[in-house]
This record gives C-alpha cells, sequence and structure tokens, in this order.
DNA sequence: CATGAATGAGTCTTCATTCAT
DNA sequence: GATGAATGAAGACTCATTCAT
C-alpha cells in the first residue's frame, strides 16, 4: 500500500453495531454538508455536529477529514463500478444495441439514484486523493466493458478498450452536464433515450465499417 | 451586475504596461500552482510568490481569491466557446460528417493547447463561481452548435439544443477522461479519430431515422 | 436576536472550571492590552498571548474580536448600571439632597473601582456595538433615575427623564475628564464633593422654582 | 516638542492656494469617511478618494494618518476653545447666571455646528494622539472658564480651576450624551435651556454659601 | 471509548507608506 | 508637484488534529 494511500485508509472496520451506525451517520453527514456548504467549508466539525457526534469519534474512523471524503466518493464510485459490472456481466455475447441500452439504463440509475450526492462529490473527485480513486473506479468500469464489448455478437471492436473509454465518457459527459442543469426528474426519460441512441449510434459504427476511416471526412477536409 | 458577480469581478483593468505584466504574471501563476499543489493549496501567497509579485499586487486586480481563479477560468472557458462559435459559424450547411469533424477538431485544438491547465481547471469549475461561469459557456457553446445543426444540408433533427447538449457532453467527457491518462501526444491522433466517429455517428443516427424511437434496440431491431 | 447582535453574542457559555477560567483571563487580558497599547492595537493575537491562551481558544468563545471587547464594556456597564439602580430603589421617598449624595457616591464608587479599566473602555464604547450597548444601558440607568426622583419627598419635576438624563451626562462628563488626569486618588474625596454639590444644586432649582425660565438670563426669548 | 509631537504635525503650511484647497478637501474628506465607514474604516485611501487627490498628496501635507487625523479633530476643538475663550473674555465682570447662559449657548453653537462631525471626532479623540490633543485644549478653556469665574460680581470661588472644570464636564456630558440620541434639532431649545439651568444653579450654590460642606446631605445622610 | 476544549499553523485580506514615473 | 502601483507587515479568523478528562 503506497503511502498516499495508507493516509487515506479508514482506521478499522466497524465490526459493532454501534461503529456501523457512526459510520453511517457520518458518510451521510459528510453528504449533506457538502450539498449545503461545498467543499471547502465542509468541514470535520461541521459533519461531526450533523452526524450527531463528536469530532473525537470521527477521528476514530478515519485518520484525517480527507480519508472521510474520500470513502464517502469510494462508495458512491464503487456503486456505480458494481451495477455498471454486473450489466456488462448479465449482457455478455448479446447484440450491442442491446447492450447499449441495459449499460445506460443501469449507469443512470446508479448515478442518479441522489442526485445530490452525485453533484457534491464532482468536487471531491477533483482532489488529489479523490483522482486517485476516480482513475482506479474508471480502470475497473473500462475492463467490465470492454469484456462486453468484446463479446457482442453483432460487431468486431479493434481496440475494446478504447472504444468502452469514449462510451463511457460520452454517458459521463452528458451525464454532468444534466446534474448541473434543473431538477432531472422531468428529462429524465428524454434524457436517457437520447443517450442510448448516442451509444448504440456508436458501436452501430463498428458493425458494418471496419474501415470506417475513409468514411470519415477527415480525408478530405 | 449581481452581488456574487461583482464579488468576483476584477478590480481594475491593467491601463499600463507594468499592470498588464503583472496581471499575466498572475494568471500563469495561477494556472501554475494550480497544476503543481492542487486547488486547496493554491494559495494568494503561493501564486503571489510564484508570479514574482507582492500579495498586495494581486489584491490591486483582484478583489479575492476567486475572482483570480475565475478570470483565468474564464480566459480558458472563452478560448473554447469562442473556438467553437467560430467553428459552427463557418460550417453553416455542410453536411453532418463534415460539421463533426470540424468541431471536434477545433474543440479539441482549444482545449488541449496547454492540458496542464485545462486539468487544473477543472477544480475550479467546481467551485462556486465556477460553475455559474461554466453554465454560461456552455450556454453560448451549446446555441452555437444547435444552429449550425439546425442549417446542416443531409440531417433533421427535433430539438437541436437537445443534441448539441449531449454531443457537447460526449466530447468533453471523453476529452476529461484523456486528461486525467497519460501525455495525449501519443494517443492524441488516434483520440480525436475516435470522436469524430463517435459525433458522427450520432448525428447520423438523424439522417434517415426522425423517428427513431422505433429504431432503437428498444423495440425489434 | 438582530444580526448585528447576533454577531456579537459570546459563542458558549464556558461550564466546565477550565473554560470559565479561559475566559476569564481574556477579560482581564482584554482590559491589560486596551490600556496599555490603546483600542486600535488591542488585537486578537495580544490578548490571547497575555491571557496565555491561544487564538483559538479565544474564538472558542467568542465570534470575533468586537465580541470580547463588547463583553468586556457590557462586564463594566452593568456593574455600574446595576449600583445606580441599586442605589435609585434604596432612595425612594428621599429628599434631592440625600438622593444626589448617595447616587454620586455610588456612581464614583463603581466608576473608579478600577480607573484603568473605565479609562481604556472608553475608546470600546466609541466602536459600533459599544455604542449601542451604551445607550442600552444608559437608558436603564436613565429610568431609575427618573423613577427615584419621581418620587422625591421635597421636589416635582416636569420631565423626569430630561432630569435624569442631564444629571447622569453632568456625572459622567467630569468623572471622565477626572479619570484622563492624574492620579485621582489625592483630589477624590474633593471631586465626590464637588459631584454632590453640582447635582444637588441643579435639583434644588427644581424645588421652588417651577418657573424658572424667568428666572434665566435667557430672558424673556 | 516632543516626539509624539513631531510625528503629529503637519509637514508644511498650505501658503499656496492650491494647497490650502486640497488640504480643506482632505480634511472634508475625512470627516465624511469618518461619518460614513468608522474611524477604523478611515483609511487614507479612501480619504484620498473622496477627497478627489491621491495618496501621494494626502503624505505631502501630512507625514502619516494620525497626523491628519489630529488636524481635523484639532481643528474642530480649536473651534470650541476659541469660541469659549472669546465668551469667558466678554462676560467678565457679569453676573453669574449671564455668565452661565452666554457660556452654554456659546459651547452648543460651536460643537453642534457640525454634529456628525462632532459624535465622529469622539472616537479620534479616544486615540492616543486625540487624547493629548484633547487635554491640551480642556487646559486652554479650563483657565479661560476660570479667568471668567474670578471676575464674577456676585459669586466668589475658593478653587476656580476645579469649579471650571466641573462645569465644563458637566456641559460636555449631557452634549455627548444628546449626540449620541435623535436628531437634536427638535428638542435644541429644551436641552439648551437645561444645561443653562445646571451651570447656573452650580454657580450660584457659590453666591451666598461659600461654607457649603455644611449644606450637603454629606454630613447627616 | 466518547467527548470537546485547546492548539497554532496557515488563510485571506487590508492598509499605511514609499517611490518611480 | 502629482500620481498611483507596488509593497509586505500585520490583523482577523478557520480548522484539522490532539489529548486530557
Amino acid at each position: 500500500m503506497s503511502t498516499v494511500a495508507a493516509l487515506l485508509t479508514p482506521r478499522k472496520s466497524p465490526v459493532q453495531a454501534r461503529s456501523a451506525v457512526t459510520v453511517g451517520a457520518l458518510h451521510t453527514a459528510a453528504i449533506q454538508v457538502l450539498v449545503r456548504e461545498g467543499l471547502s467549508r465542509c468541514t470535520t466539525t461541521r459533519i461531526a455536529e450533523r452526524a450527531g457526534t463528536s469530532i473525537g469519534s470521527l477521528y476514530q474512523y478515519y485518520p484525517n477529514r480527507d480519508a472521510l471524503l474520500v470513502a464517502v466518493l469510494e462508495r458512491h464510485l464503487t456503486g456505480i463500478s458494481t451495477a455498471v459490472e454486473q450489466v456488462c456481466r448479465e449482457q455478455r455475447g448479446r447484440r450491442i444495441d442491446v447492450m447499449a441500452a441495459a449499460l445506460v439504463r443501469r449507469f443512470l440509475a446508479a448515478k442518479l439514484r441522489d442526485p445530490e450526492e452525485a453533484k457534491a462529490l464532482y468536487a471531491v473527485a477533483e482532489e488529489r486523493g479523490g483522482v486517485l480513486l476516480a482513475a482506479r473506479m474508471r480502470e475497473r468500469t473500462v475492463a467490465a466493458v470492454a469484456a462486453m464489448l468484446g463479446s457482442a455478437s453483432d460487431a468486431r471492436f479493434d481496440d475494446v478498450c478504447l472504444v468502452a473509454t469514449m462510451a463511457l465518457g460520452a454517458m459521463f459527459g452528458p451525464t454532468q452536464t444534466m446534474l448541473r442543469g434543473a431538477a432531472p426528474s422531468e428529462s429524465g426519460a428524454c434524457f436517457e433515450r437520447e443517450l442510448v441512441l448516442l451509444v448504440t449510434a456508436y458501436w452501430r459504427a463498428y458493425q458494418s465499417a471496419p474501415d470506417r476511416v475513409g468514411d470519415t471526412p477527415t480525408g478530405t477536409a
């Protein structure tokens, strides 16, 4: 375990029930404070206060503030990664359009379970520890999607990793934009449909046109 | 001018030559510190130190730390927005694949002019002032792309704004991922080609299939 | 509680013994620094240093510098107000000369308990928060003296509030002058006698001459 | 000239017309800023800005901020002292009630010429340099009043200095209180009459009762 | 184990003053 | 003489972290 990783690892596992409750309260409180106050005002004092415990207890479970924040981010990202991994396993061997629809649906379901949380955690993901964690999670997700793509029944991809990365990025980007905007509930269905269309169209480009380079206007432009 | 905007507006314009130099040095220094230290360690002291000026000078031009950071972000985002607006104006009436190629090329050229800067500024864009600014810039860019799409010679879009938003998000997401990864120089060309493919494929889905709902894998296809 | 009041209200009450000690030390230190350095050099750093605590502790009990200073002023003014109120209650129904003597004696006793403190706090009373506090205390004192005057056995006052305000001002003014001068110990008794004479003479003017206007050289105008 | 006095003395006399204008503008500006912002926010920058000159010019005439502030206070206090001295000279040999009326009238006229100015300058008078200046001015005023009292046609005072000091304090105290209160215009006449009554009564106590000690309730109380 | 008072390094920001133009 | 950009010492205040109770 690297030095930086050691600093961000929770101190002890919540084996006892009471501990689990405290840790849970801290997670919830951290997100609430993050949402209400922003990252720079998300202090240990405020988190502990909102969680109904003392700062001392916070430090019983986390070696420092960042460890708590990263743990919260990790739980969020793990939820998404796991959902993606699961759907990718389930969709092995299917057609790419089926894959796309299932992937988008599950991705959005996981991401938008708590939109406020998702929005607030972007800031954490930009910090030193968060970036590393996000990278690790992206690797897992990319690997899962790549494996799924490799098993597609109706398409062949030269570089599954590249395509997986692009597809996930293409899902992530618009989702982030949407979270910044108004309440996602209204345009939710519309948004999902469009995202499915986007990914499907992208993957279908690999169905019959392996020699796509000649097709693109890059050639003549 | 709203209250929050007033707080983030630069104090005075650098009319004298000496002043312009100072302001420039502050911008450069802010980015460097941001890259090397991260947002939370990007303090006024460090910025002034790196810029080779005094803190007093920093506050002569910016009312507070955030104003400087937002100014830097604004310059960055304005560069991208302007590039996108320009390319969208140039590509009016063209075919969508030509549009896609041109848009992606210019977007990436603007974004990757200084990759370090782009990477560092993500964190700033997550802060209060940054979010607002980013939203404003996104509006401009979406409007420009939407206008371009509306003039396409070989496709018709029901909701140009939605499509523009999705396309920009789909460009933004993978780019952010790439910036987080290794040096983009090696895979630069490859990445651009793939992004063009992605956007082209997305827009082509609108060419012959305005009733795309039936086409999506949800149905029988 | 108004906004300004909220800003100047102590943060938490010292429930534990240790806390009470800290708060007491801060009060004493604040006065000492005020006396030695003056208001503008009475900084939080110096106060904490002299109190033998850390700045952090200061801010644990007071939300800002002014709150501490106002708290010190309040304790001072409350002491005087309470003394005046008490003497006014005790002297109800007496003759005005008896009242004057008792009032002056108690006022000076309270004010000169710690002359250095009294002198130093004038500056605090000129600041935003101090002015409000002083006004509130003056109201209390004026009300008490007015009530006492209304019960005098040998005089009748048209406007007890006015007379009370004038009398208190007439006590306050010379006292402030004296505090600015040399050590009050030498001329203490002499000063008190003169002040009693002043107030007594003023009040006696109301004994038999309610139509005093004609008496004054203001003439008929 | 003592060290502290040297630091607070204006740098050069405004012999030229332009200089006089600038100095006048600085004085006016200083008072305005003092009134609007309070002593601690009464900065050289703001004063120069309001005066329509540059900070450089300010330092052309005053060696430092306090010198300017003290100069403003001095002008204010000199005005009052001069008025008092003049009235004292004029009233030589008169009856004490005439003296009292004239003194009070002139004192209030001088003090309330610009009530805002008077109010704002209290804070300056509490600062190191101000206290010294005020003491010096008080000496002058006390001497003048004492001389006048010594020449009274209908009363004899053991210690004219003491009586003068007390009387001036008794005028100053209520006036300060009034300035802190509401607009003085309404109750102005009433206030002046009462102050005349106060001083007159005080001085009359010396007319026929040189042995006032026996009269005071100190004896029997 | 829980608590929360104490700590003090580190932030942002202001402002009197200087001096090159 | 006038100007105002530059300076940096100094102030108020925050907050992660420790440790005695």
